[in-house]
RNA sequence: GUCCCCAUCGUCUAGCCCGGCCUAGGACAUCGCCCUUUCACGGCGGUAACGGGGGUUCAAAUCCCCCUGGGGACACCA
């Protein structure tokens, strides 16, 4: 599709003024899967130059995220704020071309009458009134503004939505530098992925209208136009763009959650872009797949049931020795000393991955083996742990005692046994047997716990439930 | 207010570009049944959509126009 000489190089370029958004997320996987289609370069660039937002922490937060993804880039991050000179630069041919001009209005002012216009249901525009103003340079700070074409037509070739035009005459002249020197986006956008050789845009399409003018700077510049693509916005369920009170919308988040990465990158690939009637894909599957072509361009809802699913999907389809180590730190979280019978962890956890849509369930789910107390899921006790079963548990424990071994099928025969002498239902037996072992309603097979806890820790806990039981006085 | 984008089941989507194979397919969710003398997993089946109106055509989910609805942009934010 791309010749070899023009090399695919795309950036993600986000601005660290707080965590990895989702949608963010998004466009750094679509710019990731085309450029390792295409065998290109994926260039990280932070865009920094909102000085007073941008943080530290927030770019750290970034780069783990992106990490954890396994989003990896091949040159960056790339720091706007360290290449000031470029812009400055590039500023100062357009403004010997008279491509540019000084502009003296203070924020303050341009505020003011951009909220009048707003007041009065007009279209807020910067009126160019410092655009033809000829004399001396300005003494005080004064911002760098475009002279923007006010006729005529920009036309954007975009890769998602195909040709879309615009009146020059819609434009105004927007700040390039501010007085502090500092580029505005539009104007750092367009240095950058020019010096950067950058082949292809791709981002949100809440860029599109920002297309134009930029292209109008590139043309300035003499620069060859890049390739856009805008993807669509990712929605909340009612529909609004994605944010913090439709829930988790940060990477961390769904780290913190117990969602698999392999099983987010499943999911937001499919927001806006599909391969037929497939859902599950693999990375190299995506890699393989992915194009254009497929890229919807309507707006989709973000469903975490859906997402959910998927990371259910991949728990239960994953590799046992690598799902131990990710569920170490959960396990700790749910009170697991550190490093604890690590031994179990091969028995445990191919027990729970049927069970578990989380690393967090699965963390719930396994803690009993680890703990020398078990949490009593108090719902689960009342229901289970009543007088009527003390006298069938303490019969259980009597046989357990006796039996031959204490594996799976050996616990089957003797519940068996006593099933049949009591003439009772398995399900009579196994949930409050599984409630005195795990203290949960949910668990693996209860023959399989019994192997897995061993006879001293079962029978421990079978007579710890019964004396839980309240007494039986009122019969 | 101006400009831009979008419109198939509740949700993600296939189909649309190159009209007929669409009594519109898949997936998540939901409902029902089955499997299991345990919790899950799993299997099978059901409910459910082309926003409205005009064209064009022998024929429109598919092409054109309008309306409606939703989203986005209009900063010395990105």
């Amino acid at each position: 599709m791309t010749s070899a000489s023009e090399k695919v190089r795309v950036r993600f370029a986000p601005s660290p003024t707080g965590y990895l958004h989702i949608g963010g997320v998004r466009t750094a996987l679509f710019n990731w899967l085309f450029a390792r289609h295409h065998k290109g370069q994926f260039i990280l660039r932070i865009e920094d130059t909102d000085r007073s937002r941008s943080t530290e922490e927030s770019i750290q937060t970034i780069l783990d995220g992106m990490r954890w993804l396994g989003l990896d880039w091949d040159e960056g991050p790339v720091r706007q704020m360290d290449r000031l000179n470029l812009y400055k630069e590039h500023a100062d041919r357009l403004l010997k071309k008279g491509a540019a001009y000084f502009c003296t209005c203070t924020p303050e002012e341009l505020d003011a009458r951009r909220k009048e216009a707003q007041a009065k249901k007009r279209t807020p525009r910067y009126d160019g009134r410092c655009r033809d103003h000829k004399g001396p340079l300005p003494d005080r700070p004064a911002a760098v503004r475009f002279k923007t074409p006010q006729t005529g037509q920009t036309i954007v070739e975009d890769l998602v939505k195909g040709r879309v035009q615009f009146d020059n005459a819609q434009l105004d002249d927007l700040i390039m530098l501010r007085s502090d020197g500092v580029p505005t986006y539009n104007f750092g956008v367009v240095v950058d992925d020019s010096v950067m050789a950058i082949t292809h845009v791709i981002r949100g399409d809440d860029h599109l209208n920002n297309t134009p003018r930029q292209i109008q700077i590139y043309h300035a510049l003499g620069y060859p136009l890049p390739k856009f693509a805008h993807l669509s916005m990712i929605l909340g369920p009612d529909k609004s763009r994605l944010s913090k009170r439709h829930g988790a919308t940060s990477v961390t988040e769904y780290h913190d959650q117990g969602y698999l990465p392999e099983a987010l990158i499943n999911y937001l690939a499919r927001l806006g872009w599909s391969h037929g009637d497939q859902e599950v894909f693999s990375r190299e599957e995506l890699i393989e797949k992915f194009s254009f072509e497929n890229v919807v361009s309507s707006p989709a809802v973000f469903n975490p049931e859906k997402l959910l699913w998927l990371n259910s999907h991949y728990i239960h389809e994953g590799d046992t020795g690598r799902l131990a180590d990710l569920l170490q730190p959960f396990l700790v979280g749910e009170g697991v000393a550190e490093g604890r019978d690590a031994s179990l962890l091969p028995k445990v956890i191919p027990a729970l991955q049927t069970r578990s849509r989380t690393l967090v369930e699965m963390a719930q789910g396994a803690a009993c083996f680890f703990k020398d107390a078990i949490e009593m899921d108090a719902p689960a006790q009342a229901k289970f742990l009543t007088p009527e079963i003390r006298p069938l548990l303490m019969e259980l424990i009597e046989r357990l005692n006796t039996a031959s071994a204490f594996t799976a099928s050996e616990m089957e025969t003797v519940f068996k046994n006593v099933m049949d002498e009591k003439g009772i239902k398995l399900s009579k037996l196994a949930q409050p047997v599984r409630v005195a072992l795990t203290g949960r309603t949910v668990s693996p097979g209860i023959y399989e716990v019994m192997e897995i806890l061993g006879k001293d820790r079962s029978l421990q806990r079978l007579k710890k439930a019964i004396d839980l039981i309240p007494s039986d006085i009122t019969k």
